[in-house]
DNA sequence: GTGCGTGCAAACGGTTTGCATGCTT
DNA sequence: AAGCATGCAAACCGTTTGCACGCAC
């Protein structure tokens, strides 16, 4: 799916330098979990699974540090109608399948519509940025 | 882009009286306002729009009513990155352009999209009952 | 008349913020 | 040594809930 965990880290450290941002345990640890979650997680979530191995993070550190890393686009927040935030760390261009029951979210590759031009309407709106689908079901665990 | 909202409010009574909710007048109001608006609006914004016409209204009975709307169908809650709820009536299939500056989202259509068939893999995940386009951008005012 | 829907006010829960301390640079 | 980042605790704000009254049926 994605990079090993160890280049990502690397990269991650080149970035904060490079944005002069400074390189503390806490947001190693936070980046790392996030960039190996693969269940889109919230941030009392992380906080739960940093807690065993960083006992003294608080959940402030968390939400600020995930707002920073938005702010310099090294995570995304994930479209929901959930009010719950959720994060995943940027990676190649994907969209979402959603349980409308248990609120999982799984990634998926569409590369049909990732090089399909948008109807020419659009242009006029204003600059276009990135597109991404949002398919709501029933996932397999929640019809059984 | 939709029906007229008379034919819309009558079909919204047949409705209500198909599964039993009682016709209120707040409801009406409710119904009729996200009908006639074109801008998503949130709970808040509803609220300050009824006012004029219906100063005895309360925000809790538009929470209320929202949530009971959503669960039988007649609306439906936007896919959003922001915390803040934002509503639509349910009408024919259509995308969003969001713009990332002042958050304004605007509907289109793409049946390019609504006709092509998901990725063969989605269909182990589960059950699919609808797919949305989400793009984001700034728009033409916030560009200028 | 019955009981669902509403208004009021208080609670709730996720998220944000001010301040003093600590750690990266 | 300088000042950004963190921890703590309190504030914030959108949303939900309990209760008693009122209105649609």
């Amino acid at each position: 799916m994605s990079e090993p965990i160890e280049i990502q880290i690397t990269e991650f450290k080149r970035a904060c330098r490079e944005v002069g941002l400074r390189l503390t345990h806490q947001r190693l640890a936070i980046y790392r979990e996030v960039a190996l979650a693969t269940d889109h997680p919230t941030a009392e979530a992380l906080y739960q699974r940093l807690h065993d191995t960083f006992p003294m993070m608080s959940l402030d550190t968390i939400y600020r540090t995930l707002a920073t890393f938005v702010h310099h686009g090294f995570i995304k927040k994930v479209d929901t109608i959930e009010s719950l935030a959720r994060f995943e760390v940027t990676h190649k261009q994907h969209h979402h399948l959603i349980c409308s029951r248990c609120q999982e979210i799984m990634d998926f590759q569409w590369t049909t519509i990732d090089d399909a031009p948008l109807p020419i309407e659009t242009a006029s709106w204003g600059r276009i940025d990135n597109k991404n689908v949002v398919v709501y079901g029933v996932c397999k665990k929640c019809l059984s």
